[in-house]
DNA sequence: AAGGTGTGCAACCGCTTGGGG
DNA sequence: ACCCCAAGCGGTTGCACACCT
Protein backbone atom coordinates (compact mmCIF):
# COMPACT_ATOMS: atom_id res chain seq x y z
CA UNK A 1 0.00 0.00 0.00
CA UNK A 2 1.48 3.19 -0.90
CA UNK A 3 0.52 6.66 0.46
CA UNK A 4 0.39 9.26 -2.82
CA UNK A 5 -0.46 13.16 -2.78
CA UNK A 6 -3.98 12.37 -2.63
CA UNK A 7 -3.43 10.20 0.74
CA UNK A 8 -5.80 13.12 2.28
CA UNK A 9 -8.84 12.23 0.08
CA UNK A 10 -8.19 8.68 0.11
CA UNK A 11 -8.13 8.71 4.02
CA UNK A 12 -11.24 10.49 3.92
CA UNK A 13 -12.84 8.17 1.86
CA UNK A 14 -11.54 5.11 3.73
CA UNK A 15 -12.63 6.95 7.33
CA UNK A 16 -16.04 7.68 5.69
CA UNK A 17 -15.76 3.74 4.77
CA UNK A 18 -14.80 2.56 8.20
CA UNK A 19 -17.75 4.33 10.29
CA UNK A 20 -20.34 2.83 7.73
CA UNK A 21 -18.59 -0.68 8.49
CA UNK A 22 -17.83 -0.19 12.64
CA UNK A 23 -21.83 0.14 12.85
CA UNK A 24 -22.27 -3.05 10.90
CA UNK A 25 -19.29 -5.20 12.55
CA UNK A 26 -20.54 -4.10 16.12
CA UNK A 27 -18.09 -5.96 18.17
CA UNK A 28 -16.56 -3.65 20.57
CA UNK A 29 -14.30 -3.66 23.63
CA UNK A 30 -14.46 -0.61 25.30
CA UNK A 31 -14.71 3.40 24.42
CA UNK A 32 -13.33 6.67 24.62
CA UNK A 33 -13.99 9.52 24.90
CA UNK A 34 -13.21 11.81 21.43
CA UNK A 35 -14.02 15.44 21.44
CA UNK A 36 -17.42 15.43 23.26
CA UNK A 37 -18.65 11.62 22.64
CA UNK A 38 -18.00 8.37 23.95
CA UNK A 39 -16.94 6.51 21.21
CA UNK A 40 -17.14 2.79 20.91
CA UNK A 41 -13.82 1.10 19.96
CA UNK A 42 -13.79 -1.51 16.97
CA UNK A 43 -12.60 -5.48 18.55
CA UNK A 44 -12.43 -7.87 15.87
CA UNK A 45 -10.66 -8.56 12.45
CA UNK A 46 -9.15 -5.95 10.81
CA UNK A 47 -10.15 -4.52 7.45
CA UNK A 48 -8.01 -3.15 4.95
CA UNK A 49 -9.36 0.81 5.26
CA UNK A 50 -8.30 0.80 9.08
CA UNK A 51 -5.64 -0.88 8.19
CA UNK A 52 -4.56 2.13 5.40
CA UNK A 53 -5.52 4.65 8.21
CA UNK A 54 -2.89 3.13 10.58
CA UNK A 55 -0.14 2.93 8.28
CA UNK A 56 -0.48 6.47 6.83
CA UNK A 57 -0.75 7.37 10.86
CA UNK A 58 2.26 5.48 11.27
CA UNK A 59 4.01 6.98 8.45
CA UNK A 60 3.24 10.24 9.47
CA UNK A 61 3.95 10.28 13.04
CA UNK A 62 6.10 7.04 13.44
CA UNK A 63 5.60 4.46 16.16
CA UNK A 64 4.64 4.45 19.20
CA UNK A 65 1.99 6.79 21.03
CA UNK A 66 -0.20 4.06 20.57
CA UNK A 67 -3.32 5.54 22.18
CA UNK A 68 -3.19 9.01 19.71
CA UNK A 69 -3.84 6.81 16.70
CA UNK A 70 -7.70 7.46 17.33
CA UNK A 71 -7.13 10.65 17.76
CA UNK A 72 -5.49 11.39 15.13
CA UNK A 73 -6.56 9.20 12.48
CA UNK A 74 -10.34 8.36 13.39
CA UNK A 75 -8.85 4.66 13.80
CA UNK A 76 -11.68 3.48 16.03
CA UNK A 77 -9.13 1.00 17.97
CA UNK A 78 -7.28 1.26 21.11
CA UNK A 79 -3.91 1.59 20.67
CA UNK A 80 -3.11 -1.66 22.37
CA UNK A 81 -4.88 -3.00 19.14
CA UNK A 82 -3.25 -0.49 17.03
CA UNK A 83 -0.06 -1.54 17.75
CA UNK A 84 -0.80 -5.18 17.98
CA UNK A 85 -1.97 -4.48 14.14
CA UNK A 86 1.32 -2.85 13.21
CA UNK A 87 3.81 -4.72 14.97
CA UNK A 88 2.09 -7.95 13.61
CA UNK A 89 0.88 -7.15 10.04
CA UNK A 90 1.84 -3.50 8.49
CA UNK A 91 5.54 -3.41 10.11
CA UNK A 92 7.69 -3.27 6.66
CA UNK A 93 9.86 -6.07 6.41
CA UNK A 94 7.92 -8.70 7.74
CA UNK A 95 8.14 -12.43 6.59
CA UNK A 96 4.79 -14.07 5.83
CA UNK A 97 3.76 -17.84 5.22
CA UNK A 98 5.35 -20.69 7.24
CA UNK A 99 8.40 -20.43 8.61
CA UNK A 100 11.20 -22.64 6.68
CA UNK A 101 12.95 -25.28 8.21
CA UNK A 102 16.06 -23.48 9.64
CA UNK A 103 13.58 -21.16 11.40
CA UNK A 104 11.77 -24.24 12.79
CA UNK A 105 14.96 -25.42 14.36
CA UNK A 106 15.85 -22.07 15.58
CA UNK A 107 12.79 -21.52 17.36
CA UNK A 108 13.04 -24.95 18.58
CA UNK A 109 16.52 -24.78 19.64
CA UNK A 110 15.76 -20.97 21.06
CA UNK A 111 12.53 -22.81 22.95
CA UNK A 112 14.79 -24.87 24.56
CA UNK A 113 17.27 -22.62 26.28
CA UNK A 114 14.65 -19.69 26.51
CA UNK A 115 11.26 -21.38 27.07
CA UNK A 116 8.50 -19.53 26.18
CA UNK A 117 10.35 -15.89 25.33
CA UNK A 118 8.51 -15.46 22.25
CA UNK A 119 9.57 -11.63 22.03
CA UNK A 120 13.60 -12.95 22.21
CA UNK A 121 13.20 -15.15 20.01
CA UNK A 122 10.95 -12.90 17.53
CA UNK A 123 14.02 -10.42 17.80
CA UNK A 124 16.46 -13.19 16.63
CA UNK A 125 14.48 -14.06 13.75
CA UNK A 126 14.14 -11.07 11.66
CA UNK A 127 10.64 -10.41 9.80
CA UNK A 128 9.15 -12.77 12.00
CA UNK A 129 6.68 -11.62 15.37
CA UNK A 130 6.28 -12.80 18.70
CA UNK A 131 2.59 -13.98 17.96
CA UNK A 132 3.76 -15.91 14.76
CA UNK A 133 6.57 -17.64 16.88
CA UNK A 134 4.38 -18.38 19.84
CA UNK A 135 1.45 -19.66 17.42
CA UNK A 136 4.03 -21.77 15.85
CA UNK A 137 5.28 -23.19 18.81
CA UNK A 138 1.78 -24.14 20.48
CA UNK A 139 0.52 -25.57 17.28
CA UNK A 140 3.70 -28.04 17.67
CA UNK A 141 3.61 -28.49 21.18
CA UNK A 142 -0.37 -29.81 20.18
CA UNK A 143 0.38 -31.76 17.26
CA UNK A 144 3.68 -33.32 18.85
CA UNK A 145 1.66 -34.36 21.96
CA UNK A 146 -1.00 -35.67 20.01
CA UNK A 147 1.59 -37.45 18.29
CA UNK A 148 3.30 -38.53 21.23
CA UNK A 149 6.37 -37.38 20.16
CA UNK A 150 9.31 -35.56 22.05
CA UNK A 151 8.76 -31.76 22.02
CA UNK A 152 12.43 -31.23 21.66
CA UNK A 153 14.11 -33.54 19.45
CA UNK A 154 15.85 -36.26 21.58
CA UNK A 155 19.81 -35.24 21.21
CA UNK A 156 18.44 -31.79 22.62
CA UNK A 157 16.98 -33.56 25.25
CA UNK A 158 20.35 -35.14 26.28
CA UNK A 159 22.40 -32.58 26.13
CA UNK A 160 20.36 -31.10 28.65
CA UNK A 161 20.54 -34.24 30.57
CA UNK A 162 24.37 -34.36 30.36
CA UNK A 163 24.13 -30.79 31.52
CA UNK A 164 22.28 -32.41 34.40
CA UNK A 165 25.12 -34.63 35.14
CA UNK A 166 27.79 -32.42 34.84
CA UNK A 167 26.30 -30.76 37.15
CA UNK A 168 25.80 -33.48 39.55
CA UNK A 169 29.41 -33.91 39.27
CA UNK A 170 30.38 -30.37 39.92
CA UNK A 171 28.30 -29.96 42.55
CA UNK A 172 30.11 -33.08 44.65
CA UNK A 173 33.30 -31.10 43.45
CA UNK A 174 31.91 -27.54 45.54
CA UNK A 175 31.03 -29.68 47.83
CA UNK A 176 34.11 -31.41 48.50
CA UNK A 177 33.46 -34.81 47.62
CA UNK A 178 35.46 -35.57 44.87
CA UNK A 179 35.27 -39.33 44.77
CA UNK A 180 32.36 -39.28 42.58
CA UNK A 181 34.16 -37.06 40.42
CA UNK A 182 34.33 -39.25 37.57
CA UNK A 183 30.94 -41.21 37.93
CA UNK A 184 31.22 -40.40 33.75
CA UNK A 185 33.99 -41.93 33.00
CA UNK A 186 34.90 -45.37 31.63
CA UNK A 187 31.47 -45.74 29.88
CA UNK A 188 31.97 -47.42 26.46
CA UNK A 189 33.17 -45.63 23.75
CA UNK A 190 31.67 -42.61 22.49
CA UNK A 191 29.50 -41.86 25.39
CA UNK A 192 29.86 -39.32 28.06
CA UNK A 193 33.04 -38.89 29.61
CA UNK A 194 33.61 -37.29 32.31
CA UNK A 195 37.16 -36.63 34.17
CA UNK A 196 39.16 -34.77 36.22
CA UNK A 197 42.11 -34.11 38.16
CA UNK A 198 41.81 -34.17 41.48
CA UNK A 199 45.28 -33.56 42.44
CA UNK A 200 45.06 -29.95 41.62
CA UNK A 201 41.84 -29.41 42.88
CA UNK A 202 41.67 -26.79 45.80
CA UNK A 203 39.78 -28.42 48.36
CA UNK A 204 40.95 -25.84 51.05
CA UNK A 205 38.79 -23.11 52.28
CA UNK A 206 37.76 -20.68 49.45
CA UNK A 207 41.03 -18.93 48.12
CA UNK A 208 40.54 -15.79 46.19
CA UNK A 209 40.21 -15.97 43.68
CA UNK A 210 38.39 -19.58 43.78
CA UNK A 211 39.85 -22.59 41.64
CA UNK A 212 38.43 -25.15 40.20
CA UNK A 213 40.32 -28.28 39.50
CA UNK A 214 40.91 -29.46 36.04
CA UNK A 215 38.34 -31.55 34.84
CA UNK A 216 38.98 -32.21 31.02
CA UNK A 217 35.93 -33.62 29.76
CA UNK A 218 35.10 -35.87 26.30
CA UNK A 219 31.37 -35.97 25.66
CA UNK A 220 29.23 -38.19 23.57
CA UNK A 221 31.05 -36.82 20.18
CA UNK A 222 27.49 -36.25 19.02
CA UNK A 223 26.61 -34.12 22.71
CA UNK A 224 29.95 -33.07 23.18
CA UNK A 225 29.78 -30.50 26.30
CA UNK A 226 32.25 -27.81 26.79
CA UNK A 227 30.82 -25.64 29.58
CA UNK A 228 32.38 -22.78 31.91
CA UNK A 229 30.34 -21.56 34.18
CA UNK A 230 30.84 -20.45 37.34
CA UNK A 231 28.25 -22.57 38.84
CA UNK A 232 30.34 -23.17 42.08
CA UNK A 233 30.46 -21.06 43.70
CA UNK A 234 32.29 -20.62 47.41
CA UNK A 235 31.47 -24.06 48.83
CA UNK A 236 35.29 -24.28 48.94
CA UNK A 237 35.10 -23.69 45.16
CA UNK A 238 38.05 -24.80 42.88
CA UNK A 239 39.20 -24.25 39.58
CA UNK A 240 37.35 -26.21 37.24
CA UNK A 241 38.52 -26.65 33.82
CA UNK A 242 37.42 -28.74 30.93
CA UNK A 243 38.39 -28.99 27.52
CA UNK A 244 36.86 -30.24 24.90
CA UNK A 245 37.52 -30.88 21.15
CA UNK A 246 36.06 -32.29 18.61
CA UNK A 247 37.16 -33.27 15.11
CA UNK A 248 35.36 -31.67 13.26
CA UNK A 249 33.10 -28.16 13.11
CA UNK A 250 30.36 -26.81 11.15
CA UNK A 251 30.05 -23.23 10.03
CA UNK A 252 28.02 -21.33 12.10
CA UNK A 253 25.85 -19.08 10.06
CA UNK A 254 25.66 -15.60 9.14
CA UNK A 255 24.11 -13.03 10.40
CA UNK A 256 22.26 -11.00 7.44
CA UNK A 257 20.03 -8.09 7.72
CA UNK A 258 17.10 -9.77 7.15
CA UNK A 259 18.23 -13.38 8.51
CA UNK A 260 20.14 -15.36 10.30
CA UNK A 261 21.38 -17.62 7.50
CA UNK A 262 23.22 -20.69 7.66
CA UNK A 263 26.24 -20.63 5.58
CA UNK A 264 26.49 -21.27 1.81
CA UNK A 265 27.54 -25.00 1.30
CA UNK A 266 29.99 -24.18 -1.24
CA UNK A 267 31.70 -22.33 1.72
CA UNK A 268 32.48 -25.25 3.63
CA UNK A 269 33.10 -28.39 1.55
CA UNK A 270 32.85 -31.66 3.45
CA UNK A 271 31.42 -30.48 6.67
CA UNK A 272 27.93 -31.35 6.30
CA UNK A 273 28.13 -34.54 8.17
CA UNK A 274 28.86 -33.74 10.92
CA UNK A 275 28.55 -30.89 13.22
CA UNK A 276 29.56 -29.32 15.90
CA UNK A 277 28.73 -26.44 17.67
CA UNK A 278 30.57 -23.84 19.70
CA UNK A 279 28.05 -22.03 21.70
CA UNK A 280 28.78 -20.36 24.11
CA UNK A 281 25.35 -19.91 25.48
CA UNK A 282 22.99 -21.65 28.35
CA UNK A 283 20.91 -24.55 28.07
CA UNK A 284 17.63 -23.55 30.01
CA UNK A 285 15.33 -25.47 28.49
CA UNK A 286 12.02 -25.51 30.29
CA UNK A 287 13.26 -24.09 33.21
CA UNK A 288 11.20 -23.50 36.40
CA UNK A 289 13.39 -21.54 38.35
CA UNK A 290 14.68 -18.47 36.86
CA UNK A 291 16.45 -17.77 39.93
CA UNK A 292 18.38 -20.25 38.98
CA UNK A 293 19.48 -19.13 35.51
CA UNK A 294 21.85 -16.65 36.59
CA UNK A 295 24.98 -18.70 36.75
CA UNK A 296 27.60 -17.92 34.12
CA UNK A 297 27.65 -20.73 31.85
CA UNK A 298 30.10 -21.07 28.41
CA UNK A 299 28.95 -23.46 26.62
CA UNK A 300 30.60 -25.33 23.81
CA UNK A 301 28.34 -28.20 22.83
CA UNK A 302 28.43 -30.72 19.86
CA UNK A 303 25.52 -32.29 18.48
CA UNK A 304 26.22 -35.14 16.06
CA UNK A 305 24.94 -36.84 13.42
CA UNK A 306 22.84 -39.94 14.04
CA UNK A 307 25.12 -43.20 13.03
CA UNK A 308 28.17 -41.12 12.43
CA UNK A 309 30.45 -40.73 15.65
CA UNK A 310 32.86 -38.28 15.49
CA UNK A 311 35.72 -38.60 18.27
CA UNK A 312 36.25 -36.39 20.47
CA UNK A 313 39.58 -35.87 22.64
CA UNK A 314 40.29 -34.12 25.68
CA UNK A 315 42.69 -30.18 25.51
CA UNK A 316 43.39 -28.20 27.92
CA UNK A 317 42.31 -24.81 28.23
CA UNK A 318 38.84 -24.94 27.49
CA UNK A 319 36.67 -24.76 30.63
CA UNK A 320 33.06 -25.75 31.34
CA UNK A 321 30.72 -25.56 33.79
CA UNK A 322 27.40 -25.97 33.71
CA UNK A 323 24.04 -25.48 35.79
CA UNK A 324 21.40 -28.12 36.38
CA UNK A 325 19.04 -28.27 33.34
CA UNK A 326 16.55 -31.19 34.52
CA UNK A 327 13.79 -29.27 33.43
CA UNK A 328 11.52 -30.97 31.15
CA UNK A 329 8.20 -31.52 32.01
CA UNK A 330 7.47 -35.44 33.68
CA UNK A 331 5.75 -36.23 30.39
CA UNK A 332 8.53 -35.42 28.37
CA UNK A 333 10.87 -37.61 29.94
CA UNK A 334 8.51 -40.74 29.41
CA UNK A 335 7.97 -39.01 25.52
CA UNK A 336 11.86 -39.29 25.44
CA UNK A 337 11.97 -42.88 26.48
CA UNK A 338 8.95 -44.11 24.83
CA UNK A 339 9.64 -42.74 21.36
CA UNK A 340 9.66 -45.42 18.64
CA UNK A 341 11.63 -43.16 16.66
CA UNK A 342 14.59 -44.25 18.94
CA UNK A 343 15.63 -47.25 17.46
CA UNK A 344 19.08 -47.12 16.49
CA UNK A 345 22.21 -47.74 18.13
CA UNK A 346 22.69 -44.64 18.64
CA UNK A 347 19.36 -43.98 20.13
CA UNK A 348 20.05 -46.27 22.36
CA UNK A 349 22.41 -44.04 23.76
CA UNK A 350 20.64 -41.25 23.60
CA UNK A 351 17.77 -43.65 25.50
CA UNK A 352 20.19 -44.73 27.96
CA UNK A 353 21.34 -41.36 29.54
CA UNK A 354 18.14 -40.05 29.20
CA UNK A 355 16.20 -42.61 31.30
CA UNK A 356 14.49 -41.57 33.91
CA UNK A 357 16.34 -43.70 36.20
CA UNK A 358 19.36 -42.06 35.05
CA UNK A 359 18.14 -38.47 35.12
CA UNK A 360 16.97 -38.85 38.77
CA UNK A 361 20.12 -39.82 39.89
CA UNK A 362 21.53 -36.64 38.90
CA UNK A 363 19.11 -34.70 39.38
CA UNK A 364 18.82 -35.06 43.45
CA UNK A 365 21.67 -32.24 43.73
CA UNK A 366 20.91 -30.59 40.43
CA UNK A 367 17.51 -30.27 39.65
CA UNK A 368 15.84 -27.24 39.86
CA UNK A 369 12.90 -29.33 41.20
CA UNK A 370 15.59 -30.89 44.19
CA UNK A 371 16.21 -28.21 46.97
CA UNK A 372 19.73 -29.06 47.59
CA UNK A 373 23.12 -27.67 47.44
CA UNK A 374 23.57 -26.39 44.41
CA UNK A 375 20.70 -24.35 44.82
CA UNK A 376 21.72 -22.51 47.81
CA UNK A 377 25.23 -21.74 45.45
CA UNK A 378 22.42 -20.46 42.73
CA UNK A 379 20.79 -18.53 45.31
CA UNK A 380 23.97 -17.16 46.78
CA UNK A 381 25.18 -16.56 42.70
CA UNK A 382 21.58 -14.62 41.95
CA UNK A 383 22.54 -12.28 44.90
CA UNK A 384 25.85 -11.32 43.54
CA UNK A 385 25.30 -10.90 40.25
CA UNK A 386 21.22 -9.66 40.87
CA UNK A 387 22.80 -5.85 40.35
CA UNK A 388 23.77 -6.77 36.50
CA UNK A 389 20.49 -7.74 36.08
CA UNK A 390 19.03 -4.47 34.08
CA UNK A 391 22.05 -3.74 32.13
CA UNK A 392 22.00 -7.12 30.76
CA UNK A 393 18.48 -7.02 29.24
CA UNK A 394 19.44 -3.41 27.70
CA UNK A 395 22.24 -4.77 26.48
CA UNK A 396 20.44 -7.56 24.70
CA UNK A 397 18.41 -5.07 23.06
CA UNK A 398 21.06 -3.07 22.15
CA UNK A 399 22.70 -6.06 20.67
CA UNK A 400 19.67 -7.28 18.65
CA UNK A 401 18.53 -4.13 17.96
CA UNK A 402 22.58 -3.84 16.53
CA UNK A 403 22.18 -6.97 14.75
CA UNK A 404 19.37 -5.77 13.56
CA UNK A 405 20.23 -2.49 11.67
CA UNK A 406 23.53 -3.30 10.52
CA UNK A 407 23.36 -7.29 9.54
CA UNK A 408 27.04 -7.22 11.66
CA UNK A 409 27.42 -7.47 15.50
CA UNK A 410 28.42 -4.41 16.80
CA UNK A 411 30.18 -5.49 20.02
CA UNK A 412 31.94 -1.76 20.76
CA UNK A 413 28.19 -0.59 20.32
CA UNK A 414 27.28 -3.29 22.88
CA UNK A 415 29.41 -3.62 25.04
CA UNK A 416 28.05 -2.99 28.41
CA UNK A 417 30.61 -0.88 30.21
CA UNK A 418 29.54 -1.95 33.70
CA UNK A 419 30.40 -5.79 32.84
CA UNK A 420 34.15 -6.63 33.95
CA UNK A 421 34.43 -7.87 30.00
CA UNK A 422 32.30 -7.21 27.81
CA UNK A 423 29.22 -9.41 29.13
CA UNK A 424 26.56 -8.04 27.01
CA UNK A 425 28.23 -9.76 24.07
CA UNK A 426 28.41 -13.29 25.89
CA UNK A 427 25.05 -12.26 27.22
CA UNK A 428 23.84 -12.09 23.88
CA UNK A 429 25.32 -15.37 22.98
CA UNK A 430 23.86 -16.67 25.58
CA UNK A 431 20.65 -16.16 24.32
CA UNK A 432 21.24 -15.97 20.72
CA UNK A 433 23.05 -19.42 19.68
CA UNK A 434 21.17 -22.13 19.86
CA UNK A 435 23.23 -25.06 21.59
CA UNK A 436 22.52 -27.95 19.84
CA UNK A 437 20.88 -28.51 16.25
CA UNK A 438 20.37 -32.41 16.24
CA UNK A 439 18.15 -34.81 14.14
CA UNK A 440 14.63 -33.13 14.04
CA UNK A 441 12.58 -35.40 12.71
CA UNK A 442 10.23 -33.34 11.03
CA UNK A 443 12.63 -31.38 9.03
CA UNK A 444 14.39 -32.44 5.93
CA UNK A 445 17.16 -30.89 3.51
CA UNK A 446 15.89 -27.14 2.53
CA UNK A 447 16.61 -23.59 1.27
CA UNK A 448 18.40 -21.11 3.01
CA UNK A 449 16.58 -17.70 2.66
CA UNK A 450 18.89 -17.14 -0.13
CA UNK A 451 17.67 -20.41 -1.64
CA UNK A 452 20.68 -22.20 -1.15
CA UNK A 453 20.07 -25.85 -0.82
CA UNK A 454 20.88 -26.61 2.91
CA UNK A 455 21.65 -29.54 4.76
CA UNK A 456 19.34 -30.01 7.77
CA UNK A 457 21.84 -30.31 10.06
CA UNK A 458 23.42 -27.71 9.21
CA UNK A 459 23.44 -25.35 12.74
CA UNK A 460 22.13 -22.19 12.60
CA UNK A 461 24.83 -20.84 14.30
CA UNK A 462 25.55 -16.56 13.96
CA UNK A 463 28.60 -15.92 11.88
CA UNK A 464 30.41 -14.98 14.89
CA UNK A 465 30.44 -18.70 16.02
CA UNK A 466 31.92 -19.77 13.16
CA UNK A 467 34.74 -22.28 14.22
CA UNK A 468 37.26 -20.57 11.38
CA UNK A 469 36.35 -16.85 13.01
CA UNK A 470 36.57 -18.08 16.74
CA UNK A 471 40.02 -19.29 15.82
CA UNK A 472 41.01 -16.13 13.85
CA UNK A 473 39.56 -14.05 17.23
CA UNK A 474 41.29 -16.05 19.23
CA UNK A 475 38.10 -15.79 21.21
CA UNK A 476 38.02 -19.34 22.55
CA UNK A 477 39.22 -18.59 25.81
CA UNK A 478 41.44 -16.13 24.37
CA UNK A 479 45.20 -17.13 23.76
CA UNK A 480 44.72 -20.63 24.19
CA UNK A 481 46.42 -22.42 21.68
CA UNK A 482 45.19 -25.49 22.25
CA UNK A 483 41.97 -24.50 21.93
CA UNK A 484 43.09 -22.66 18.50
CA UNK A 485 44.28 -25.73 17.95
CA UNK A 486 41.45 -28.29 18.55
CA UNK A 487 39.28 -25.56 16.19
CA UNK A 488 42.08 -26.06 13.52
CA UNK A 489 41.89 -29.70 13.77
CA UNK A 490 37.97 -29.65 13.36
CA UNK A 491 37.89 -27.35 10.82
CA UNK A 492 38.03 -29.03 7.57
CA UNK A 493 41.62 -29.14 6.21
CA UNK A 494 40.77 -27.46 2.95
CA UNK A 495 38.80 -25.02 4.70
CA UNK A 496 42.15 -23.71 6.15
CA UNK A 497 44.25 -23.83 3.13
CA UNK A 498 41.41 -22.08 0.58
CA UNK A 499 39.97 -19.94 2.89
CA UNK A 500 41.74 -16.59 4.01
CA UNK A 501 40.75 -16.12 7.91
CA UNK A 502 37.33 -14.49 8.22
CA UNK A 503 37.87 -10.77 9.68
CA UNK A 504 36.25 -11.18 12.54
CA UNK A 505 34.60 -8.71 14.73
CA UNK A 506 35.41 -9.58 17.87
CA UNK A 507 34.02 -7.70 20.90
CA UNK A 508 36.86 -6.10 22.80
CA UNK A 509 36.35 -7.48 25.73
CA UNK A 510 35.71 -11.01 24.47
CA UNK A 511 39.09 -11.66 24.33
CA UNK A 512 39.84 -11.16 28.34
CA UNK A 513 37.98 -14.23 28.55
CA UNK A 514 40.53 -16.09 28.43
CA UNK A 515 41.26 -14.44 31.86
CA UNK A 516 38.27 -15.73 32.90
CA UNK A 517 39.96 -17.32 36.16
CA UNK A 518 41.32 -13.94 36.72
CA UNK A 519 38.11 -12.49 38.59
CA UNK A 520 37.13 -13.16 42.18
CA UNK A 521 33.89 -15.03 42.35
CA UNK A 522 32.26 -11.55 43.46
CA UNK A 523 33.33 -9.95 39.96
CA UNK A 524 32.54 -13.18 37.92
CA UNK A 525 30.92 -11.26 35.11
CA UNK A 526 27.89 -12.88 34.12
CA UNK A 527 27.81 -14.83 30.84
CA UNK A 528 24.35 -16.03 31.04
CA UNK A 529 22.03 -14.33 32.63
CA UNK A 530 18.50 -15.07 31.03
CA UNK A 531 16.08 -12.80 31.78
CA UNK A 532 13.37 -13.45 34.94
CA UNK A 533 10.68 -12.87 34.31
C1' DA B 1 -24.25 -32.14 1.25
C1' DA B 2 -24.07 -31.62 6.15
C1' DG B 3 -22.07 -31.92 10.45
C1' DG B 4 -18.04 -32.64 13.29
C1' DT B 5 -13.33 -31.98 14.19
C1' DG B 6 -8.80 -30.23 13.72
C1' DT B 7 -5.75 -26.52 12.57
C1' DG B 8 -3.70 -22.07 12.00
C1' DC B 9 -3.82 -17.55 12.90
C1' DA B 10 -5.34 -12.96 14.33
C1' DA B 11 -6.70 -10.54 18.00
C1' DC B 12 -7.74 -9.76 22.75
C1' DC B 13 -6.78 -9.72 27.68
C1' DG B 14 -4.35 -9.26 31.83
C1' DC B 15 -0.16 -8.51 33.79
C1' DT B 16 4.44 -6.49 34.08
C1' DT B 17 7.83 -3.09 33.21
C1' DG B 18 9.83 1.31 32.68
C1' DG B 19 9.78 6.19 32.38
C1' DG B 20 8.16 10.58 33.76
C1' DG B 21 5.93 13.73 36.86
C1' DA C 1 8.15 6.89 47.33
C1' DC C 2 4.22 7.02 44.81
C1' DC C 3 1.20 7.32 40.92
C1' DC C 4 0.06 7.32 36.14
C1' DC C 5 0.59 6.07 31.58
C1' DA C 6 2.55 3.90 27.49
C1' DA C 7 4.40 -0.03 25.84
C1' DG C 8 5.65 -4.76 25.87
C1' DC C 9 4.94 -9.54 26.79
C1' DG C 10 2.87 -14.03 27.15
C1' DG C 11 -1.42 -16.66 27.64
C1' DT C 12 -5.78 -17.39 25.85
C1' DT C 13 -9.72 -17.09 22.89
C1' DG C 14 -12.39 -16.95 18.81
C1' DC C 15 -12.92 -17.39 14.04
C1' DA C 16 -12.27 -19.06 9.41
C1' DC C 17 -10.91 -22.65 6.79
C1' DA C 18 -9.71 -27.47 5.60
C1' DC C 19 -10.43 -32.03 6.12
C1' DC C 20 -12.86 -36.11 7.39
C1' DT C 21 -16.83 -39.03 8.13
Amino acid sequence: MTCSENDGDTLMLLKEQLESSSTDEGSCCGSSTTGGGRVTLKKGPWTTAEDALLISYVRKHGEGNWNAVQRHSGLLRCGKSCRLRWANHLRPHLKKGAFSPEEEQFIIQMHSKMGNRWARMAALLPGRTDNEIKNYWNTRVKRRSRAGLPLYPPKLSLQTSNENQLIQSASELSSGNHQNIGVLQGTMNGTLEFRCHPHKANSGPLPSPPRFPDIPVTALPCHGLGYYTRSFLNSGANHFKQTWESETFSPGCHVNQNSIMVPAFEELPSMNSETVYLNPGLGYPYDPDPENKNLASFICSTPGNPGNFSSSRLLPGAVKMELPSLQYPEADYIDWTSSSLLKSSYDAVDMYIQSPENVSVHSDCASPRNKGLLEDLVQESHAISSGKKQSFEKSFDRAVAAVMASGTIKWEEIRDPTSPFCLSAVSLFNDCNPTVISTFDESSACETPMGDKQDKYTPNLPYFLRPDVLLGSGWLMGNSQDAEDSIAGALDENLHKERAPVPVPVPAGISSMASLEAYPWTNMPRVCQMSEH
